[in-house]
DNA sequence: TCCCTAGGTTGACACTGTCTACCTGAGCCG
DNA sequence: CGGCTCAGGTAGACAGTGTCAACCTAGGGA
């Protein structure tokens, strides 16, 4: 009997699509495929045809978010200039992150399936981190590779920070206003580009 | 039957310790105080009369790390010159990282007990966060409060990302060097100071 | 038409967190 | 001194989970 209304292929995406939506609701902790299975009314065993374990599933709700930031990442406005280009890189780093925080603490938070095991997991997991450093490797005067990963590191740590931080409670637990919040992205990308070397006006 | 040698109080420290232990070896994830007590060669449900529940014991351990992550700023060398100072504090927050990475985890990993229910285990959670800003409160022409938590969140942002990064796996899946990776704390406080107005020699 | 396989169902097992009842020893008070 | 209370244990039960194993059915291919 397979899942409600179709094929089997419908089953394996009904499961991932549950499966995020209970991970949504009660964090990773909750994910359980006897849970999913009984959302779907399907017999206990059955997301078991198609992923070999619950490692499988969340792997695979991983590697889609970490697919789905790639793509989010290539859809971001370009400038000509890289100081401009690579804010604008930052800006929609930390934008994702912000509208998407579950996809954002999913690729990000441990503990993860083993990417040894789940190879494929990892297919768009590089895609940020090449994107920054081939961003920085444009700026003026990043000659050896090793200063461009270097700086493509730093930048990478602070977006990843900021956005990590944002998406915890602790901004509230130490009394940053609101208001400072909510300036944090612009200023924290001005303080990368003054890092970098950018200009001033 | 009190734990082995000694009082209640025994058994609840050696509760802490061993859940510390299983952590360290196989994740927060596999944390079951049955397999604590089975260790402590104690009924399944003596902890139990420590701790109400796992989240509790749970919390404990990460309260712990907050407090030893505290106390290891507290003791770092200080500078009068404040952005000296800074670097610092930079330095030492990702020593600790670096040579207590499990704590510097439990910390920040995801998904910890709920702060409402344990705040004791909130204590020292705002140390690092208040010691940055009184550093930053420090640097010339921060006048407004508000700069200065905006930069205190850059910088946090900044450490808290790199400790993060340099944690996982992915700077090795990332092809980037161990040399690379050698340099980054420098190169990483040094951008900090860079984008903070430090003067150049 | 027959066989194989994909994709289901069902039941079992071991493990976990937590609830409940019970026990013992120590300390305190009358 | 004896009785009571409570802290801190033991043991058993229950519900839920992940996973193993056996079985079934329908569809497709030879």
């Amino acid at each position: 009997m397979a899942a409600k209304g179709g094929k089997s292929g419908d089953l394996r995406e009904a499961c991932v699509k549950q499966a995020l939506a209970i991970i949504a609701k009660d964090g990773i902790d909750a994910l359980s495929l006897r849970d999913v299975a009984r959302r779907l009314g399907v017999s206990h065993q059955a997301p078991y045809k198609h992923f070999p374990s619950r490692d499988h599933i969340l792997a695979e709700v991983v590697g889609r978010a970490y697919a789905g930031f790639a793509a989010y990442l290539e859809k971001r406005s370009r400038s000509d200039d890289p100081y401009e280009d690579l804010g604008l890189l930052g800006r929609c780093y930390l934008d994702y992150a912000q509208k998407h925080p579950l996809h954002y603490q999913l690729m990000f938070g441990t503990p993860l399936p083993d990417p040894a095991e789940h190879p494929e997991m990892m297919d768009k997991a590089e895609h940020a981190f090449a994107t920054l450093r081939e961003t920085i490797a444009k700026l003026p005067g990043r000659a050896p590779a090793a200063s461009v990963d270097l700086d493509a590191l730093y930048a990478w740590s602070v977006v990843h920070g900021l956005a990590s931080i944002l998406q915890t409670r602790a901004t509230q637990q130490l009394g940053i206003r609101k208001a400072t919040i909510a300036e944090a992205t612009a200023h924290t990308l001005s303080r990368i580009g003054a890092a970098l070397g950018r200009p001033r006006n």
